[in-house]
RNA sequence: GGACCGGUAGUUCAGUUGGUUAGAAUGCCGGCCUGUCACGCCGGAGGUCGCGAGUUCGAGUCUCGUCCGGUCCGCCA
């Protein structure tokens, strides 16, 4: 009982200091950042580089060393209040300065980086120091000092103290590292991951995953004070018919049987609602065998919410407070109100499913226009009903050059467009010998009401696309993006939107409709209205999109047994196949389930966009390459022919033809 | 499954029309240096030009194949 009053005393009185500390920084960074948000109302207002605006932050964070029984601080956290104070610091060797009489060590750890001078009174001391090399692992005893006057180095966070070593002791030796731990130099991704470990000593590695770690305690955090349970469920699932290539695990106990890693946990959290859990959410690992991109990982993960007696407006709520929260928890940010957008507006605007409006360029339609010119290749699409023919105008464009242009036909060609025509407006007011384009001859008599309808001005350009719908809004909303980031035409530093109204169902090229979403998505109409016209269906899914990356998806899902029986119809599941693959789901169905939904963020792909990286891999410790293999532990491997034996397999001869 | 870019010293890169012994920077090793901070100076070592064929008197360079890394299309409910 005493054991048990000490601890909850010492937890609540950190978790107070904590609190106090967390306010104090929290209104500090308001300040700061606030003067940023500007007048765009779905806009936060571009206010310098995001890594130095966390970097900066990250500096005021306390960070406690109780616990660590081999040093006194961190290298980072070393400044003027603690001069004349005897420390012992714990490290890697960053850099050695050998100036023959004295050594400087500079010394780090994921705090920061100290400078410990050596000098020759202390022989043990300065002998250890002499042997020192890159990343060798110290342990430092000595007094803080201010640096002398004239060798103050106020560019460094530490740079105005310096510890004098009293003793340096080598905790560990090393190996030359492959590569410099210097963040100006580029290294090659292969050999960063197969050396992972060395990687991540870098301090942007390091920073990339304390704000991964900020991240997920602010949404646990958030999630909790909100009244939702994180509950675990399982790894080894069953495999779903629909949806991305599973990532499969031989059954040993049942052989020729498979489990399945889960692409999420989706069914189960709907079986949690019917189990009366009301709100739950969890932190998980997905796994989906697919081709990799800068923003895909075979393994992934999901914040995962499911909330029940819940309708889409109250789940877009409490997510998109969540989000806010934790962009301000996080990095500082305070992100505007985020608007919502229909499915087909942000098509037939953007392009693209997932807008970036950062960008200000719109496609506009421009097909009553171009129905009787005398040019197929726009008058062909423009009388389909499934083309489009729509037009991009880029102010200020005028000034691209030819290859410039040819490189964006080439651009556009991979999302299956056959050309990219292009109007340069130099003069409008010459009229046509105001414009140079290898199509405005076929535009005689609609040229003005065409200009006027994209507002061109002179010294814009436009492109056009013209072909079967999907193929123009791929390669035009494409081309908008990559116009945006060439050009740099970005008018705010984050963007986020809720795309809503998204279609229940696709027709693939065989004629087959497949869900847009996932199968367990609640239709908008009866189940007769769906069973009708399921081409025109509307489903009650939304997905949160920022800065042109999907960073979240989720829906309301079906609670009616005969609606989702309905949905598996349609998709062709057969009855059969439903009860054999879902039968668990149907019956949960059958038992009074509340009606409820939910959402899953991306989490790699929130903490990517914060931390300003390229690609997921970058906040991942240990990612996998492009061909889904890991440099570092060379999986996937080689297994002993007792194992195959064990779980009932044997291997395809390899060439076998 | 497909397109494109890349692979040369530990690392980042250069390498001319196919032509002598493949270079630079940095790192590494040795020496000198008591106020540097990407320290400086002097010297040295370090190469399966991804791999395999082919063309050629001769291939880092040209051709074909293949492997690896990256970006993208398809794919990813």
């Amino acid at each position: 009982m005493p054991i048990d009053g000490i601890g909850l005393f010492y937890i609540s009185s950190c978790a107070i200091a904590r609190l106090l500390l967390y306010r104090y920084n929290v209104s500090r960074r308001r300040r700061r950042t606030i003067r940023g948000v500007g007048s765009s109302p779905s806009c936060a207002v571009i206010s310098g580089n995001i890594y130095k605006t966390y970097k900066r932050r990250r500096a005021s964070i306390n960070v406690s060393v109780i616990g660590n029984n081999m040093r006194s601080h961190y290298c980072g956290q070393l400044n003027e209040g603690l001069v004349d104070q005897h420390v012992t610091l714990c490290g890697w060797v960053h850099r050695r300065r050998d100036h023959g009489g004295v050594i400087f060590l500079d010394l780090r750890d994921r705090d920061g980086v100290a400078q410990v001078v050596v000098d020759p009174d202390t022989p043990d001391a300065f002998a250890n120091a002499d042997r020192a090399r890159s990343e060798y692992v110290l342990k430092i005893e000595g007094r803080v000092r201010m640096r002398p006057e004239g060798t103050q180095n106020p560019d460094k966070p530490t740079g105005m103290v310096e510890v004098l070593a009293k003793q340096v002791e080598v905790l560990n030796t090393a190996q030359t590292p492959p590569f410099p731990l210097d963040e100006h130099i580029k290294v090659g991704e292969d050999v960063r991951l197969k050396y992972r470990y060395i990687d991540l000593r870098r301090p942007e590695m390091i920073e990339r995953l304390r704000l991964r770690s900020r991240a997920t305690h602010s949404v646990r955090a958030f999630l909790e004070d909100n009244g939702f349970l994180d509950i675990e469920t399982p790894t080894l699932t069953r495999a779903t018919p629909e949806g991305a290539r599973d990532y499969l695990v031989p059954s040993r106990v049942y052989p020729g049987s498979f489990y399945a890693l889960p692409q999420s946990p989706q069914l189960f959290k709907q079986l949690l609602m019917v189990g009366g859990i009301d709100r739950y959410y969890q932190i998980v690992k997905c796994f989906r065998d697919e081709d990799l991109r800068a923003d895909r990982q075979p393994e992934f993960t999901q914040i995962d919410i499911e909330a029940s007696f819940i309708d889409e407006t109250h789940i877009m709520s409490i997510t998109e407070q969540m989000t806010r929260t934790l962009f301000k928890d996080v990095i500082g940010v305070e992100l505007p109100d985020f608007p919502h957008m229909p499915y087909s507006e942000a098509m037939s605007r953007y392009g693209s499913d997932k807008p970036d409006l950062r960008i200000p360029l719109e496609l506009v339609d421009v097909s009553d226009l171009m129905t009787n010119v005398d040019f197929k290749v726009f008058s062909a699409p423009a009388n389909a009903d499934n083309g489009r023919v729509a037009a991009l105008k880029v102010s200020g464009g005028a000034s691209l050059s030819r290859k410039q242009i040819d490189d964006y036909t080439r651009f556009v060609s991979v999302y299956g467009a056959k050309g990219l025509a292009w109007i340069k407006v130099n003069e409008r007011a010459k009229g046509l010998d105001g414009l140079q384009s290898p199509i405005v001859k076929f535009m005689d008599g609609i040229i003005e009401e065409l200009l006027d309808r994209v507002d061109a001005k002179d010294g814009d350009i436009i492109f056009f696309g013209a072909d079967k719908t999907s193929v123009v809004n791929d390669a035009l909303g494409a081309l908008r993006s990559k116009l945006g980031e060439d050009l740099d035409l970005y008018t705010c530093e984050w963007a986020p939107l809720w795309v809503v109204d998204f279609p229940m169902f696709e027709v693939d090229d065989a004629g087959k409709l497949s869900a847009i979403h996932h199968p367990f998505t609640a239709p908008s109409g009866s189940v007769e209205e769906v069973r009708k016209d399921p081409a025109n269906a509307l489903s009650r899914a939304y997905d949160m999109v920022l800065n042109g990356y999907e960073v979240g998806g989720g829906s309301v899902r079906i609670h009616h047994q005969d609606m989702q029986s309905a949905v598996f119809d349609i998709l062709g599941i057969g009855a059969e196949e439903a009860e054999e693959k879902f039968g668990f789901l149907l019956n949960a169905l059958r038992y009074g389930a509340p009606p409820h939904g939910g959402l899953a963020f991306g989490l790699d792909r929130l903490v990517m966009l914060m931390a300003g990286a390229k690609s997921i891999r970058d906040v991942i410790a240990f990612p996998k390459t492009q061909n889904a293999s890991d440099p570092l532990t060379e999986a996937p491997g080689d297994v002993p022919a007792q194992s195959l034996r064990e779980l009932g397999l044997r291997l395809r001869q390899k060439n076998a033809e």
